[in-house]
RNA sequence: GGGCCGUUAGCUCAGUCGGUAGAGCAGCUGGCUUUUAACCAGUUGGUCGCAAGUUCGAAUCUUGCACGGCCCA
């Protein structure tokens, strides 16, 4: 390695017309926030450009700053000494402490940070004051002997340091860091930079997600890609996304769930199938809700919705293990504990059990259930059937208290428009949805493979739809003709992944696990 | 959609009763060859979110708007 550039430099002319720029102009415009640390940044930038190494790409690292800590954090200034080991590191300048003639200084890389000493002496007097006039933020490579400093540090003694990436802006403060949650959001890559706790969190979700397909795969699950975009939304009550296809003029909406197109595949004979994908639904902004989420929704044949409940039940313990490294999760000052079996009640169970003011007969006809609705401060459309009153009383007064791992069962036929009715009890679904922390984690049933009810509930939705209800569904005639095709009895699920992340990485809000959540646009950007 | 809070130097934050804007870090200059929030001395840097209003005078008071946070619907 050089220190100098190894390429003759390039006269400013023949510079400026490779940039297309005037000779006058060589700087680009300046933006709106521009200061005086940026255009410092800029001037050095241009004398490398001038030199003609400004963005080298010949450097090449021969270990990360996290593999020397792993193989050398035991080995202790004698055996460094006798046995030297050299290395090539690269990273981003993180701190910098000269002394005179010497300065120590952090490279940070993807795997974490190594200390470099690096003394005028080793590196000679020219290469010595480019160092200095590296900034913090710039992309080094460096060349050295490991050795451990008098209070211990594991770090390398440089002989060669090469400029390999100039930053033009000045990160961060180094002790607090990036704290303001707005920047973190817009400029996820400042807060990946200086907060270990967002490269944690997005690291355990990444985790998650090939947990999840490993999983699967492990158990003969497909993994399936199904349409992002499609002419009729459905397999959720949602407010889809419009877009436009300009070659065909037809209006398409964003997928609000991949449902209906996971359980064609079951008809056409792939019967263990999975996607991990995005979702969009039009709806507000919260700290549960981003227009685009992910879900993992999984479909097996011949199950129904206990096999999946057990089958969910085992995914998150193991979940909770492998990649928590412990069954019992700390969130938000709360302890929930997946090794003990989860805990199972039908929706009316749960609704009496937190309601000790509420008695059976009070939830079993409209009349009674509208009245106890109405006492509790909901607001009720006249078209509410029992189902979505009971529904509505057990969101209002059940969901939050879940508060440990819960199946939740017997979801009103009323409210699950794709869910196989219960043998015993039309009224209801043979379907679950799992809570931890009071918040639904996942949705299950045994899927409807009955062609004329799930026509016949198609059109109950349109009727809502045309009732003014913008989330009701669409009728999917296609889906129809599927299931006329005939669907074996199947079971199906989805997991909210972005909610998952959440709890494993102790997170309040979905923004801090999804790495550019939606933000409104910045003043000026509109 | 409603309520509360916030927006001041590149970053983290002060700013009293309305009286011409401050610190630390970062930067710049000088010193310092085992530091680690390095240290010592000096020093540059501001559309106080935006726009109106009140006032002799507004970062500060009022109104509206924008963006964000928390809570509620």
């Amino acid at each position: 390695m050089s220190r100098d550039c190894r390429y003759p430099a390039m006269q400013p002319s023949s510079y400026a017309r490779i940039m297309n720029l005037s000779p006058d102009d060589q700087t680009p415009p300046a933006d709106s926030d521009e200061n005086a640390q940026i255009a410092q940044r800029r001037a050095k930038l241009a004398e490398l450009r001038e030199r003609g190494c400004a963005f080298p790409n010949d450097f090449r690292r021969d270990v990360l700053a996290g593999e020397l800590h792993a193989r050398y954090d035991a080995s202790d200034a004698a055996m460094l000494e006798s046995q030297p080991v050299r290395v090539r590191v690269a990273g981003r300048l993180m701190t910098r402490r000269i002394m005179g003639k010497a300065a120590f200084a952090h490279l940070q890389d993807m795997s974490g940070r190594i200390q470099v000493y690096v003394q005028r002496e080793a590196l000679g007097e020219t290469a010595y004051q480019e160092f200095k006039k590296f900034d913090i933020g710039d992309i080094l490579g460096a060349e050295g002997t490991l050795f451990r400093t008098k209070t211990g540090e594991l770090s390398v003694k440089l002989d060669a340091l090469r400029l390999l990436t100039k930053a033009l802006r000045p990160l961060p403060e180094k002790f607090h860091g990036l704290a303001d949650q707005e920047t973190r959001y817009r400029q996820r890559y400042l807060d990946l930079i200086m907060n270990e706790v967002a490269r944690t969190t997005f690291r355990v979700r990444s985790e998650i997600v090939g947990f999840l397909r490993r999983f699967l795969a492990e158990r003969g699950y497909m993994e399936v890609e199904t349409p992002m975009m499609q002419a009729i939304p459905g397999g959720a009550t949602a407010r889809p996304f419009v877009t436009h296809h300009h070659a065909l003029d037809m209006q398409l909406f964003l997928r609000i769930a991949p449902e209906l197109y996971l359980k064609r595949l079951v008809v056409g004979g792939f019967e263990k199938v999975f996607e991990i994908n995005r979702n969009f639904r039009n709806e507000g902004l919260s700290t549960r809700h981003n227009p685009e989420f992910t879900m993992l929704e999984f479909y097996q044949a011949y199950a129904d919705y206990r096999d999946l409940m057990d089958l969910t039940e085992e995914m998150l313990r193991a979940m909770a293990l492998a990649v928590a490294g412990t069954s019992r999760l700390q969130y938000q000052g709360e302890e929930y504990d997946f090794s003990k079996p989860f805990a199972r009640m039908t929706v009316k169970e749960s609704i009496l059990h937190f309601n000790p003011g509420i008695a059976a007969a009070d939830i079993d006809t409209p009349e009674a259930a509208r009245r106890i609705a109405a006492g509790l401060g909901i607001a009720l459309k006249d078209s509410y059937g029992l189902g979505k009153l009971q529904i509505e009383i057990f969101e209002k007064t059940v969901e939050p208290m879940l508060r440990g791992p819960t199946f939740i069962t017997a979801y009103p036929t009323e409210v699950s428009p794709l869910a196989r009715r219960n043998d015993h009890d039309p009224t209801v679904t043979d379907r679950f949805e799992f809570f931890v922390g009071g918040r639904e984690i996942a949705n299950g049933f045994s899927e409807l493979n009955d062609a004329e009810d799930q026509a016949e509930r198609f059109r109950r939705q349109v009727e809502e739809k045309e009732a003014g209800d913008e989330e009701a569904m669409h009728f999917d005639a296609d889906y129809v003709r599927a299931l006329e095709h005939g669907m074996p009895p199947t079971a199906g699920e989805g997991i909210g992944v972005d909610r998952l992340v959440m709890l494993f990485t102790d997170s309040p809000s979905i923004r801090d696990v999804i790495l550019f959540p939606h933000m409104r646009p910045e003043a000026g950007d509109r």
